[in-house]
DNA sequence: GATGAATGAGCTTTCATTCAT
DNA sequence: AATGAATGAAAGCTCATTCAT
């Protein structure tokens, strides 16, 4: 295995975490660098400037849920417990890999102008878009799911999954996050079904 | 009418713009007087830092939402004709003044830092959220709509209408935003109500 | 009585608490103008600028403690007893107006570029080192002191009481100044007696 | 040798110098960079703040007059030959190193809102401080000093050698200051001797 | 005499990036 | 590959002073 691959998996992990918890601009490559136990100057020998560390991390979260949502894709069961799965595997990686969901909601979906060149419209995260545009169609095609506009759906799904994440950030939700995963399953199931 | 405050408040509508369109810690102090033809000395005088600045914008969004809201919640009409009338005020503001809702999306939900002090929960958006209650409240009153936790609610409300702008932003919807509030209304609707 | 006059005297007051307490170059313009009620526009129909009112408090502080100094030489009394008031004098005004003392240091030895012009050698605290000057050749003359150089016995007596007023200052001194009183004018007198 | 540190030292001389002459807030942190022939940006790599930067200096002038002072308590001299040598030290580097005296008297001991955090009482300066109390006790416990509150002879000290210092400095003393070595050490003497 | 909004130069400090070693 | 000292532009903010009212 690439000795120089793995330190740039690293580096992606470590920015991300800094990057979502203190936010983009907040997070100086220094900081980076020594939370890395590493100089400033090799950093740059792996990532060319702060802007493409930060377009590649989105590139990586992406690939990771993609994999997520393509598993759950592949699965011989209905659209329903499809749309219950995603909502869980959402939740865990808000539990389990906190940064990557603060990541996408706060520095991707927030800091536009960093990601201008070279992560236009849904370039950077399109692993991720694409299962879900799966889960949307194939559930249309069944029957399962009423045939309206994609991003109708995603933004539904997206938006309130990442709604949710949010309050329970700000410390609003009084209960745990599993524990909506039935209500907002069934709200999300109720809104795109074809009844 | 007060000099002084007519300043204020073009201030925060300047700024507001600059903000949502550049993000906050891309828009500068100088940017900020530039576009109104001001010295940087006398916008310190209006307000005394630049995440002060911000917590007032946020403010003043949140007042005039709710506004718009307050008047829906006062309407003789159904509760699905109010979730109607919210998605098409929001897409309706989305549309006229743009900045608003970008303001509340990548800068206030975003950038908690700036937020922290004297922004906590959502003290500064509490007109706002008040009247999603109160819709949210009296829909489950009258039988209309099944009651469930109200964040898991306020989560699909807001994450969705905000997802569906955001993806509008990004130029990745194929159709206007007016053309989806039916879509959306109901999808709400069907996800909230009583059945 | 004057009433510009009597403003006067009282912005010189405040001013010089200000500068005493705070620092010259951390005391504003506005900050004095707010202690006083007054408007910052109005504080320049007294005095030209910052500088200029410093120079003003100086000689007010000089005029002040010469008058006092003066009321001692004229007493029919020894040197060792004028010695001895004049410690008196020093530590009851630094006890009752701190702030004239803490200025005589603070402010006017400590920042000569703001009293270049207009202030060089010692022209703002002339009426102050007259008497002092009267006390010591009166010293000679009668044969109770050394005579010696002036500046010599000069900075013996300056510098030992405003040395002491500064470590009472910084809560350094173990007890109050008035019971050094016999301890240091006996040194005083020592140092200066023709013996 | 230690590059950094031998670049600390340099800084240190020169903004010494700096702050000594044109005062503490008149001196900016470009002007020192300029002095330096550095960059504004790399000199924030050596002290991270300006006011570091001063606690530094006045560490260093403690330690630098500290051990020439321990070099006088060391010698098998009388109390009263040790009392001119000091005398003669404080003149000589006032001479030789006029800067240090100057901050000494017009940073250190003027702009105490600066050394407010760190340099509380006499803490950057004990070096210097604990050395003139060796020499004041040893004389207590030889018999040769008079046997008082050691404040009281520490403010006759150091105001007396201050003040001349500073008359010096403001160009009102008649004669150079090698040439009162005696007279002030004689008072300064016979202020303090057991007799 | 009185007000305080307005100016703008200048301050301290930060930080992405470079480059000699 | 690795280091970290060095750069310098630009940020947020301050404040003495002016001037229209």
């Amino acid at each position: 295995m690439d000795k120089k691959e793995a330190k740039r998996v690293e580096i992606i992990n470590v920015a991300l975490e800094l990057f979502a918890t203190k936010g983009f601009y907040s997070t100086t490559i220094p900081d980076i660098a020594k939370a890395l136990n590493m100089s400033v100057g090799n950093l740059y020998n792996y990532f060319k400037s702060k802007d493409i560390l930060a377009k590649e991390i989105i590139k990586y979260i992406s690939h990771y849920l993609g994999n997520k949502l393509k598993e759950i894709n592949m699965m011989p069961i209905s659209t329903k417990e499809k749309t219950k799965k995603i909502v869980e595997v959402y939740f865990e990686t808000a539990k389990n890999r906190p940064h990557m969901i603060d990541y996408f909601l706060r520095v991707y979906l927030s800091n536009r102008e960093v990601f201008k060149d070279g992560c236009e419209g849904m370039i950077c995260v399109s692993e991720f878009v694409t299962e879900i545009m799966i889960y949307f169609e194939e559930g249309v095609r069944r029957g399962e799911l009423k045939n309206q506009d994609f991003f109708s759906a995603f933004g539904l799904f997206m938006g309130y999954l990442g709604g949710m994440v949010f309050l329970k950030g700000e410390n609003i939700l009084p209960k745990e996050l599993e524990e909506y995963i039935d209500d907002i399953s069934n709200n999300i199931y109720r809104a795109l079904s074809a009844k």
